[in-house]
DNA sequence: TTGTATGCGTTATCAA
DNA sequence: TTGATAACGCATACAA
């Protein structure tokens, strides 16, 4: 282990005050070129690096921007993450992620940990209560992504999941379909209450009844959306097309069709929600509605700067542009 | 904003020295009863949260651990990153994620803004010099999953790519195939040619001649996987089974495959490696070499704590284990 | 423009 | 067992 080289060492071989090479480090004030210079070589010679540690306890802030999603392995969150580090580049700030597993008390326990360690945060998804959130927001600067914060609704940037569930379940009506089977998400969580809503009101609209034996609640895992074919082909109640509420839970629903033998699209068609990595590259390719994961990344750090900044923002809602691939055709 | 407890204010609610509320809250000391009742009481009352940044600066540390992969928002070092999360759970440290985009520059230049911020690392993958690596490790603890480091050979955790590759093109063998494509990773990427070695070594074990037409290069990528089916192809030279250097790249030619009608199993087999976390939702399940990342970011994170704690350790290698789903089936 | 002195919140050292 | 006091490394108000 080396020893570390101190401010104060490189004023001490530079013949200078720690204010001065403090400043220079910084770019705090104007100094002159000869001290510059003989700084510049004495941090050089040193290997001089600054203690951020020290700075950040001076400061009162750390430098480090706090990212809390639900599921940091998913690739749906992951998108977001790359779009974070892109706003981030060029800053001193560096982010912290972390998860809360879809659990509201690993997500309390999650902010938790990080807290006095982050300037800021950025939280994606879950529900915590809103009460919880809004005590934070007191104390530190937050951007949310798909949730409401109480009280500083524009600092979240709001997906219409309403919209976006409405809008795919459309275009199966479009193509024909009259039947269709809803993998919905966790009953406690609102992005898949809302796509819930969507499918229902889309029906409304169409004027088709609604057959409650075609809804099966999933979890958003694979796993669930496996299950959830098993279920809706026992009930025996027929359907030509399925809307799965994540594209996670349509990987599962896929394969457990695939190892009945029923074809996508020809015999059933199948579509899901986010538009998450891999779902391109599915057999056949998902038709979804895409939720623009890095650019939302992108924008909450870049927001969550501002704000660093003293300056305000307002963010506003945005509506998921639908994908049409290959998962879904014609109703025979 | 509210206005920040500390432990000053602590001690005065409770009439004691500030000394006093440090040992009892770092619990590094015994306390009479008494006065630990009282300042549970204070610090309850108050909601005192300790500043670990100034904790760090009298300690000379900071709490984090860095953790540096090649692609935060890939399944496969997602595995790991949750592993690390689950170790470290209980314990002061939060990990601290970041990526090197498969690059060196962008590798030296994470890592770099880590430094100063982290009491250890993790890395995993990545084709940063060994020097470099080495100078990194002469000032801090660091743990590395497959990779080499030179001067710490026992505190890296080295996976058997060579060993893992000739098991899973010896399978096809025993599945009759003769003419296996191989879609390799990157010629400067280590594991890739590890892999790329066992495949050439499990023929010359069968005495069987390798075609280098059947050996395409991808870059572990999705897309690469496609074009390089594309290119196999193109070339004409018939082949019964694919291996891909990883499972991403196997998704990539499993949709390849699909676009031009050509079935799997039935008519080509093709395996990948790593078992990415969609691989068993894949169409049909890939057969693959199961690389267990959580277990390994598991590993890592306990390894990297004991180093802390100034004992030491030593990894050793591990052989990843043939995962046989359906991707494979008995050569026509 | 430059230097001095002080404080950030905590732990560690040393007496008491 | 407890308390005063000195670091930790840096930034900054203030003085020069």
């Amino acid at each position: 282990m080396k020893k570390k080289v101190t401010l104060f060492d490189v004023a001490q071989a530079a013949g200078v005050s720690p204010s001065t090479v403090s400043r220079i480090v910084a770019g705090t004030a104007r100094v002159s070129e000869k001290k510059r210079k003989q700084v510049e070589e004495a941090i050089a010679k040193l290997k001089y690096q600054p203690n951020l540690v020290a700075k950040g306890l001076v400061q009162g802030r750390t430098l480090s921007l706090g990212v809390l999603t639900q599921d940091i392995a998913s690739p749906f969150y992951g998108a977001a993450l790359l779009g974070i580090q892109e706003a981030l580049r060029g800053t001193d700030y560096i982010p912290v992620f972390t998860d809360g597993h879809w659990q509201p008390e690993d997500e309390a326990q999650a902010i938790q940990r990080l807290m006095g360690r982050i300037d800021g945060l950025i939280i994606m998804g879950g529900h915590l209560e809103g009460d919880s959130l809004s005590a934070i927001a007191e104390s530190m600067p937050i951007i949310s992504i798909g949730r409401t914060i109480p009280g500083f609704e524009h600092h979240c940037v709001l997906i219409d999941n309403y919209q976006g569930a409405k809008n795919i379940v459309h275009y199966l009506f479009e193509l024909g379909h009259r039947r269709i089977a809803h993998i919905s998400g966790p009953a406690d969580h609102a992005d898949a209450l809302e796509r819930l809503k969507g499918y229902h009101d889309a029906h409304k609209e169409f004027g088709i009844e609604v057959d409650e034996r075609l809804i099966v609640q999933g979890d958003f895992q694979e796993a669930s959306g496996s299950l959830a074919i098993a279920t809706l082909l026992e009930t025996r109640a027929n359907f030509t097309a399925i809307f799965a509420s994540n594209d996670q839970m349509a990987y599962g629903a896929r394969l457990a069709l695939y190892r009945r033998g029923i074809r996508v699209p020809e015999e059933i068609s199948l579509v899901g929600f986010d538009d998450t990595r891999t779902s391109e590259y599915m057999m056949p390719p998902l038709t979804t509605v895409r939720q623009p994961m890095y650019e939302l990344g992108l924008l909450a750090a870049q927001s969550l700067l501002t704000l660093l900044d003293g300056e305000d923002v307002t963010l506003e809602k945005i509506t998921p542009q639908l994908v049409i691939r290959e998962s879904a055709s014609r109703a025979r």
